[in-house]
DNA sequence: ACCCTCACCTGCACGC
DNA sequence: TGCGTGCAGGTGAGGG
């Protein structure tokens, strides 16, 4: 994000190609590079897991990466990578090129007026590292869900920025058990839960900005997801570090959940 | 209003 | 060797 964001600010897109339609539903690819041609990328932000890339035409270029997605940095000239779906031209001799082997991820254009107005980015839940995010209101959230903790966490409007890998790891921080009812989650054991997302949150920010961003990469400029390892995510039958009891997997809510049947039994 | 299930998509690890 | 099957992830449509 950082990193996208210090490599085209302040760039004017002289034309945006729109290569594969279902990457930006509901415009076509003459009106995508209509809405974006001659602007000037004036501010990249985020808000949960959406990139803002926001535009001196008071539009918003807004994309989700979901699993796959990723932007790279491409000379001008040279061959497009595998999968690339949007490209944009930039006007320092680069392309700014949207890549997705799934194809899952989204782009949207949005008045900046109207950003907060959207329904996928008024319904998020607050920063996880905001003021707003306190103890109280984790508390809060949980005590009104009928949902296991596990589910609650994945959801975006109730708790922002974890999926299914970093649920799993905020609840073995927390030494709390995944199925457990949200609402029945002690005071106490609350705050040990805010703690632990915001702990694998930045723990996740801090492996993404030191270990696997190569901004020097001669193949083209990757801004993608780092590769890592975790506590208990993809860890069946391994010991937990704590304690060494086998961590177990377990298919909850359509989603793997890995967890230490010890150290996370209530 | 809340919450559940499933479709979306591709590469890869499996088993036969 | 090759083919079929199942799985992974985040979201949103559709249904209860």
């Amino acid at each position: 994000m950082r990193a996208l964001g210090l490599t085209i600010h302040g760039r004017r897109i002289l034309a945006a190609e729109l290569h594969l339609k279902r990457t930006a539903p509901g415009i076509s690819a003459r009106k995508f590079d209509r809405q974006l041609r001659n602007s000037v990328i004036t501010a990249v932000n985020r808000r949960g897991k959406y990139i803002l890339i926001e535009l001196d035409s008071q539009l918003v270029l807004t994309t989700h990466l979901r699993m796959t997605g990723k932007f790279l940095s491409v000379p001008h000239g040279e061959k497009l990578p595998p999968y690339a779906h949007a490209v944009f031209h930039l006007d320092d001799d680069r392309m700014l090129v949207f890549c997705d082997m799934r194809q899952f991820g989204r782009m949207r254009i949005l008045r900046a007026n109207k950003l907060a107005l959207a329904p996928e980015i008024s319904a998020l839940a607050p920063e996880p590292f905001s003021d707003e995010f306190t103890a109280d209101y984790l508390i809060r959230v949980l005590s009104r869900s009928r949902r296991s903790l596990k589910q609650l966490l994945l959801d975006q409007t109730k708790v922002l920025g974890l999926g299914n890998i970093y649920a799993s790891e905020a609840l073995f921080l927390a030494k709390i058990n995944p199925f457990k009812a949200a609402a029945t989650l002690s005071r106490k054991r609350a705050l040990l839960l805010h703690q632990a997302i915001r702990d694998v949150l930045q723990e996740a920010i801090d492996a993404g900005s030191t270990l696997n961003i190569n901004l020097t990469d001669g193949g083209g400029t990757y801004f993608a997801t780092p590769e890592r390892f975790w506590r208990v995510y993809e860890r069946e039958g391994e010991p937990c570090v704590n304690c060494g009891t086998k961590i177990r997997r377990v298919v909850h809510g359509g989603r793997s959940t890995y967890f230490c049947p010890k150290c996370q039994r209530r």
